[in-house]
DNA sequence: GTCTATATCGGGATAGAC
DNA sequence: GTCTATCCCGATATAGAC
């Protein structure tokens, strides 16, 4: 029993971590097996086969990145508190794991069909998080553009960088350490940059 | 010598749709004979093999995409028509050829050194193109922020929405014809924001 | 240059003992 | 539950005829 759920575990973090840097096509079942300390055949005891088990890392990554975006979406706050926590805790977060959102993208892209019931399974309402984005930029700052254009904006600015980290690097032969501070920098660039940006949605903007 | 520069183009041509859509990983030998109208043999007979074949498709797509921002962006016009001009530019280009951008960062995330030095070979000069950015930034706009930021900035809210265009579709459950619309729409939401988005940067800007 | 045939290997999956 | 051994297919790559 509690060696079963120590296998269990240990095969879902080496799934994790090998999925997650090498996406399903790049990923081997060997190399799971080797850094969760056993062997294949009891990789397949586990789980009938290699999708079964990516279905279920995929489901993970996605639920845990969701999950945090609601919380902080439908907290309590102003809505530019909730930009400004969101851009901290991501690009703290996602620093760290930038593959997470890469995989998340690139499965998606691989296998929507099969990916979507995944997501459709889980109890999430995104709609209520652009609802009630759209509620709060209406009644803070008298802007009714489409919440999804606003929300989408925040996104890009917040892990397209993340995901370009290396195409960046290569380009303009960052060395890792400035890249560091580059995305240490980027929170404070990117509040301002989105809080002016959303003046410019105000109904009684002249630039409008 | 006719026909032979047919081949060569009907295999850079398959490789290209294969490797753009399904990656290194993913892609197939096979797939890209059949679509070249040939056999596997005659593929290696042009190219060694596939990591040759990747590289080459890889050096076409990243020099298409940044000779054509060095284009815009160290042409003669201020700042705002070029960022106006690339808006609409990648918002056209990229929803027709979304993934090719996504199989540029994934290329370059999967083997960061070998492509660097493929990127290396160009005789861009990347530096060039924030200098002016930069220039222009304080010239006409009198920031002196980062252009490196300014530039990414501009990249995340053109380039995000596209890579993550199934996850969109699926969190949110919208339908193609709506997603071209979204698409369509960004040009001017982007442009506005982006154009807000600076002002945070001016120098005698109280909110700074 | 282009083909058919084949070598070779790697990787997902299963059988069956313990 | 966990292992060893093995099956079997698919994919890259090469040999060699035309």
């Amino acid at each position: 029993m509690d060696n079963s759920q120590n296998t269990e575990v240990k095969i879902l973090e080496a799934a994790r971590d090998v999925f997650h840097h090498k996406g399903f096509n790049g990923a081997r079942m060997q190399e799971i097996a080797d850094l969760a300390g056993i062997n294949k055949a009891l990789l397949h005891y586990y789980y009938r086969n290699k999708e079964s088990l990516f279905e279920r890392v995929f489901n993970d990554a996605f639920s845990q990145m969701a999950c945090k975006m609601n919380e902080i979406f439908l907290s309590e706050m102003t809505l530019m508190s909730k930009i400004g926590i969101f851009i901290n805790f991501y690009l703290n977060f996602i620093s760290r794991h930038s593959y997470v959102v890469q995989f998340i993208i690139n499965a998606l892209h691989d296998k929507p069909e099969q990916l979507r019931e995944v997501i459709l399974k889980q109890n999430l309402v995104p709609e209520l998080l652009l609802k009630q984005i759209g509620k709060q930029l209406r009644e803070e700052m008298d802007i009714d553009t489409d919440p999804l254009h606003i929300y989408v904006n925040i996104l890009g600015l917040v892990v397209f960088p993340v995901l370009a980290k290396p195409l960046i690097q290569s380009m303009f032969q960052i060395p890792d350490e400035k890249m560091d501070v580059f995305f240490e920098q980027r929170k404070k660039i990117v509040t301002t940059f989105i809080a002016n940006g959303l003046k410019g949605y105000e109904k009684n903007n002249s630039l409008v």
